[in-house]
Formats: structure tokens, C-alpha cells, sequence
DNA sequence: ATTGACAAGTGTACACCGTACACCTAGATT
DNA sequence: AATCTAGGTGTACGGTGTACACTTGTCAAT
């Protein structure tokens, strides 16, 4: 609660923050590589001593959550035109533009073992277009699996959004879903309905999910097969 | 070229090996997790000092290959039946089993910057099953791009083994190439063709092969859902 | 049996990492 | 002026990967 004058400090010496200690931290992978990313290296970047970080930041683990956060964050979000295969398109591609503008964002991402809010919302506003385009709850369910898988590799941990035995914080986002991502809500409770073995967890058969991906897949290429399918890349002429 | 009788030995003491010191950090990652691995912690397992380790294996890097290329190299590989569609589920189903036993075994897979044998022999052979089936060379090049998203994150890096600029083992592996994995090679040597504009390097358009497994997703989704397609889980009843 | 070579296990040491904890300090509040 | 407090500092500890010099155990050849 300080920021000194409100709008354009100029902010000599340090001041640090947390949102400068994120960006500073995203640029710096940005530059050097993520694997390069040290809680020292970062704060001599920032001019500070490495421990003036964990001032905003619990530990290293909370920073790479909140480069996450930052980065989902800024995936454009493009009005719907109300045809749900084509915003689906559209939105799915620009995670992956967000994504791909940060090499090392995808392998982070895939190391969290719980989502983010902003992941959550992005999730969810993306369920909310298939169930608009009139898809039922059950194939939103499995093309969201298939498609996380795509975007980035959360699958199975989709609902398993605790990661140890944190009941306290598994009971606080049980009660925070519905009224908060009402599209992941739906399908959640009917996952749960499906599967009553599992009331808490995920709920969702792991292999099922797989197969489904997968005879999606193979399904389609049939499909392209027998249409005599060709990419016809730019390159090449298109007579043949 | 030890092995002190040749079957059996009582191997007192440690007798180390690459194989035990790889079985090892496979039976410790399983155990304690993938992320407390250490060269010290397994070098203690294994009644030995941590430097011992170094004596069959190059650095850490080497040490987590060489656990995925054992892991990777249990791949069940069953006898084809003909079917293209079978085969390949079969084999990639395999593959996912294989994964799913370790844990780690997923993580570790995508943090490889480049391709072991084994992995680009399962590639090979998967590509072949393809070939086999009557698909043309151009579709089984993106269905690969596709699939390959799926079982484990190589994607874009599938033909660009070469991480940093180590161009001596990628002439050594362009030129092995074509006669150890004959299926990859003729992909490549397609790809390279449709655009010659990358003669070395992936040869591959990120985007186009990100934009075809995303479509090909999205049309299976719309086919199944104009067929009011449902999962029709073992614990609902199948007359709704 | 002795020697010598060589593969393999050992011990020490170093640079780097994340971060706990006590401290200081500057600005705001009273 | 006294106090509070958010935030930056300094030191220190236990952990990591691994370079490098060493000892040792086993074999082939003498």
C-alpha cells in the first residue's frame, strides 16, 4: 500500500514490488534461459540483495507460479463471434502465441503441480464456449481434457487442484468454484455425478481421458486418409 | 568388459555398472520422487561415494537419459496385426503404460533437449506402422507432429536433435539417420523438400503442425457432438 | 611371483543454490 | 517527538553438481 505518488515514480534506488520482481524475473528468463533463473542472479539484475525478493515472494516457487500467472494473464482475449469452433480456434491459438513468446513458459507451466487463478479462469472461459456453441457438459469434458493436454499438460491434475493433503485450501476452493468458474463448476459435478467412487479428486478415469484423446485422433487422420488428404504447404505446387 | 562370472555374480561390495547406477536412480525416483534424486542420495543407495557415480556416467544430464532411454526402451512392442488404426493404438497405448509406471518418467521425457536412440526408434517404428497402413508421407508427418504432442512434449524439436550448435553429431546423425531409422528419415527428407528454404534444422512449420492437430481435434469434436455422441461411463445407465 | 597398467571407487574442495533469521532504516502515523 | 512498520541488508547454513588428485583392486604379461 505505498507506491509513493501514484502514477509515474520515478523510483530511484530499489522499490521493488511484487509485479516489478515478476516481470523483472520474466525478462530475465526471457534473456538468459529459465534454467538460468537464480533467486541471486535475479536480485543483482534488480540491483537488491537476493533476500529483499522474499519479501515479495514466498519462495522460488511462488515466483515461477507468479510468472505463470502473469503470462497466462496476458493471453489476448478476443470477442466471440458466437460460433464456437471458431472462437474456440481463436482463443486456443492465442494461449499458444502467449506461450510460444516465452520459451521457457510452457515447461514451467507443465512443472506446476496446481493451476493458477488465471489459468483456472482461462479454462474456464473456454469451457463456457463449447457449452455456448450447445456441446453437452459430458463432451465438453473430454475435449477439454484432450485439448489441455494440447495447450499445455495439465490433464489428469485438472481438478486435483491439491497437491498434498491440503484439506483446509481443497475445502476453500470446493466452496469458491461454482460462484467463481461456473462452467468448470458444471463440469466438475457432473464428473463427480459419474464416478460417485470419488467424491473428492478428481473424478475423472485417467485412461479413459487418454483413449478418447487418442481414437479422437486417429479417428480423424482415418478420416483425412480417406479423403486423400495433402497439406499442399505454400511452398509446393498444387497440381499434383 | 568386467563382470566378474558372467551370470549371477555375488557383486559383494558395490560393483557398480551404468545399468545398476541407472536402475538405481529409476528404483529412487520411483520411490522419493524425481525432484529429491540426488547424485549424493544415490550414490548413498547404492553403497557408494556420490563421485563413483561419474565413473558410468558423464554429469546429471547424462544420468536422467540414460533413465529414459531405459524406461523408453521397455516399451512393450507387440506384433502388428495389419491394421494400421490397431496397431498404432496398441503401440502408443504401450508407451503411455510405460510412462504411467514411473511418474517422473513424463517430466523428465519433456525436459530432454534432444532425442535418445530409443526414443527415435519408438518414433521410427511408429511411423512405419503408419507407412504400412497405406497413409501418405505427408499426413503421417503431421499425425506424428500430433501424436507425438500427446505421448510427450517434443513437438517442434522432433528433427532438430542438434540443442546448441553441436554440428559435428548432427552431421554424424544426418548421415545415420537414413539407414538406422528409414521411416523418420523419409519424413524428414519430405519436409526438408516441401521447404528447402531450411536445409538443416527442423524443417517443419510450428505453426502449421500446431494448427493441424488443433483442427483435427476440433472437426472429431463436431462429429461426435452432430452424433450426439456420449461416453456412456460404466456407472450411468446406457437408456438415457 | 613380480610388475605394471588400467579401470573403478575415494576424499577433498569449490562454486553455486534456496532461504532462515536477525538486523537496520526510512517514511508514515500517532 | 515517539512509535510503528514495510521493506531492504548481512550473515550463515545445509544442500547441490562436479573438478581433480588419490588410492585400490584386478588383470596380462613378464
Amino acid at each position: 500500500m505505498r507506491t509513493p505518488s501514484g502514477a509515474g515514480g520515478p523510483a530511484r534506488r530499489a522499490t521493488l514490488s511484487r509485479d516489478r520482481v515478476l516481470r523483472g524475473a520474466i525478462a530475465y528468463a526471457d534473456v538468459n534461459g529459465i534454467e538460468s533463473l537464480s533467486m541471486r542472479g535475479l536480485a543483482q539484475e534488480l540491483g537488491v540483495v537476493p533476500m529483499a525478493l522474499y519479501k515479495h515472494v514466498v519462495n522460488k516457487e511462488d515466483l515461477l507460479d507468479g510468472m505463470i500467472e502473469v503470462v497466462v494473464g496476458e493471453i489476448d482475449q478476443a470477442q466471440g463471434t458466437g460460433q464456437w469452433k471458431h472462437d474456440v480456434r481463436q482463443r486456443i491459438l492465442a494461449a499458444h502465441k502467449s506461450l510460444l513468446f516465452h520459451p521457457w513458459a510452457r515447461a514451467v507451466l507443465e512443472s506446476r503441480s496446481s493451476m493458477t487463478p488465471a489459468m483456472l479462469d482461462y479454462l474456464d472461459s473456454l469451457t463456457g464456449l463449447f457449452l455456448a456453441g450447445g456441446l453437452s457438459v459430458d463432451l465438453t469434458h473430454h475435449v477439454m481434457h484432450t485439448l489441455g493436454n494440447r495447450m499445455w499438460g495439465f490433464s489428469q491434475e485438472l481438478f486435483a487442484a491439491t497437491p498434498k493433503s491440503d484439506t483446509e485450501s481443497l475445502n476453500t476452493q470446493r466452496n469458491a468454484l461454482p460462484r467463481q468458474r461456473p462452467h468448470l463448476a458444471e463440469i466438475a459435478k457432473a464428473a463427480a455425478h459419474a464416478d460417485p467412487s470419488s467424491t473428492v479428486g478428481p473424478g475423472c478415469d485417467d485412461q479413459f481421458e487418454f483413449e478418447f484423446a487418442l481414437d479422437l485422433i486417429l479417428d480423424g487422420v482415418d478420416t483425412l486418409h480417406a479423403r486423400h488428404w495433402s497439406s499442399a504447404r505454400p511452398t509446393t505446387t498444387a497440381s499434383d
